[in-house]
DNA sequence: TATTTAACCGTTATATTGTAACATATGGTG
DNA sequence: CACCATATGTTACAATATAACGGTTAAATA
């Protein structure tokens, strides 16, 4: 959040009370969370928030780096390194719906040399691992 | 097609007509396909078809392998090789909206290592990589 | 052959996810 | 203050997806 501040100071962007009570409450839980379940949240102390509302303050923090969205969920999670948010890549158990974000540079590699190949000019690259964690995979089936 | 057919003759399937319309629709375009643009020509010959029709069509595709949900565009593309449909990555042209499939085992292989690092069992990975494909690269900005 | 059963499909309704468009407020700048 | 840009409020709706139930068909078994 301190990070948030700073970034959005030095690039002269308005981290209003909206957007920051939405950074917050992303980063309040571990895993991914659904538009409108924030929406609910918001409407908790704000009545007049609709769902514009809430997707124009995502693509805000999502443009800016300081949030991803999740594609195979439709959920929405912190980014824990705004500053270089491009090579990030998420671990996301099916169980406990946790999700790890992994910065890997050997996936990274291999994504621009495959693309190289295929003469392809990358803008932006998704990666959602879907499986068990470690402590989940101990536990159920 | 053929393919398709014999895939379903050895696992059993049945392979009604309407799976079969849907399939060869996917098929006509190179482009992810939307449900509801394929509801649309559905509808063109089978007037009954609803929601529901396509989706658990598209399900049972997507179940057996024949096809891919692209979730970056919630949208549908033919699998080129449904008998080792794990490792499919794409690649996807935001000009012309081209999609190519690719089977890279330096990325699997990458993405092995790096979750065997963080002790992640995987079920399933999504990799989608959006940008420009050689041709649109040239042209617009 | 008759009976059973499971899968497929039709149908209605509704849930979930996301945008468009226009009005109003707010804060910085000339 | 007057102006402008950006942010937010508000209404309406579009796009994507699923639940639930009943009828039909086709294959399997008795």
């Amino acid at each position: 959040m301190e990070l948030a501040d700073q970034i959005c100071e030095e690039k002269q962007l308005k981290f209003t009370n909206l957007r920051r009570d939405v950074l917050r409450m992303i980063w309040e839980r571990h895993a991914p969370q659904k538009a409108y379940d924030l929406l609910d949240k918001l409407q908790a102390t704000n009545r007049s928030a609709k769902p514009a509302t809430v997707y124009r303050t995502l693509d805000f923090l999502k443009e800016n780096g300081f949030i991803h969205k999740v594609k195979s969920l439709n959920a929405f999670v912190g980014c824990s390194h705004p500053l270089k948010h491009a090579e990030c890549y998420f671990l996301i158990c099916d169980n406990c719906t946790e999700i790890n974000e992994c910065c890997d540079g050997d996936i990274t590699s291999a994504i621009n040399t495959m693309t190289k190949k295929n003469r392809f000019f990358v803008k932006n690259a998704t990666v959602e691992i879907a499986g068990r964690c470690n402590e989940c995979s101990k536990i159920t089936e």
